[in-house]
DNA sequence: TCCCAGGACTACT
DNA sequence: AGTAGTCCTGGG
């Protein structure tokens, strides 16, 4: 594992090659909150923790003596990136990515707040998902308090959010998502095996995901890649479209079966490779392609 | 006022 | 198997 220490409950990882600015705001969760002094926040299992980067080291707090594993597995640090960027490099193409989004890493968040997540992502926009998130915990979450008196909410269990009104759903802005919402919860608390979807071939799981209600093709795969250990797991959505079509396919929409061919090449990276193209993607516009 | 935003569902060929 | 219209909401 990676280099750590622990002191005054504060957590210190190595990291090499890491942008905790990017992994954090490049919308693959959203619950983390920057703070003026350059920190970020979150609320990650039952603890609302402060997380700071300062060159290769990363600060995290409060902390016990046991979380070292919980945030090294959280953060990807096990992961050799610059594995994925030296096969990157080798390809013309995925090589202009690396320098918009070098630092990213994929989190492993949990899988059911990472499912309503992108439920309520859906032919939506970032920052209205983060609010209407925080809205549902608040309405629903369970409520903590920190040390410091901080107050916080646990993002809702499946039980919760089942026996929420579908009119005080709807009231908290979540739109026409709410029914999906409600059904997919339902199906959590009556035993959809969530969890064993990590150890399922990365098809038969996508499947598997499809069958809950507000879960289309893109949904899986964020939920997948995000919280279940699937690296085949590649998103697509419009973004996505537009770059696979401008960079490999001369502006053309791919066939199925095409770019299925072109995904089997990025193999078990494919996910965190989407995570290159993607950031590549927002901020050139694929003005240059 | 209209149109769209990091999709999914439904109802059609 | 593939495609168009519709869906709640907030912002340009």
């Amino acid at each position: 594992m990676s280099e750590f220490d622990i002191k005054d409950n504060t957590l210190q990882l190595h990291v090499h090659n890491f942008s905790l600015e990017r992994s954090c705001t490049c919308g693959q969760a959203f619950r983390w909150v920057k703070r003026d002094n350059g920190s970020f926040c979150c609320v990650i299992g039952k603890e609302l923790v402060s997380v700071s980067q300062h060159r290769d080291t990363l600060c995290i707090s409060p902390c016990s003596d046991t979380d070292a594993t919980k945030y090294v597995t959280y953060f990807d640090l096990d992961r050799d990136y610059n594995a994925i960027e030296d096969k990157m490099l080798a390809d013309a193409v995925l090589k202009k990515c690396i320098p918009y989004a070098s630092g990213i890493r994929v989190f492993a968040q949990e899988p059911f707040e990472t499912l309503i997540s992108f439920i309520i992502s859906a032919n939506n926009n970032i920052k209205r998902i983060s609010t209407t998130i925080e809205r549902l915990c608040k309405a629903c979450g369970e409520k903590m308090t920190a040390k410091d008196g901080t107050e916080y909410y646990l993002f809702p269990t499946a039980e919760a959010l089942k026996n929420m009104p579908l009119t005080s759903l709807r009231e908290l802005g979540l739109g026409y998502r709410d029914e999906y919402i409600k059904s997919t919860a339902e199906c959590i608390a009556e035993g959809f095996p969530l969890e064993s979807l990590r150890d399922m071939p990365y098809t038969q799981a996508k499947k598997e995901l499809c069958k809950l209600r507000g879960v289309g093709g893109k949904v899986a795969d964020c939920v997948l890649l995000f919280s279940l250990g699937h690296g085949r797991a590649f998103p697509m959505d419009v973004w996505m479209k537009r770059a696979v079509s401008s960079m490999f396919f001369e502006g053309k929409e791919p066939k199925n079966a095409e770019l299925c061919e072109l995904l089997d090449g990025f193999g078990d990276d494919a996910g965190r490779i989407q995570q290159y193209i993607f950031h590549f993607a927002r901020e050139t516009g694929l003005k240059n392609e």
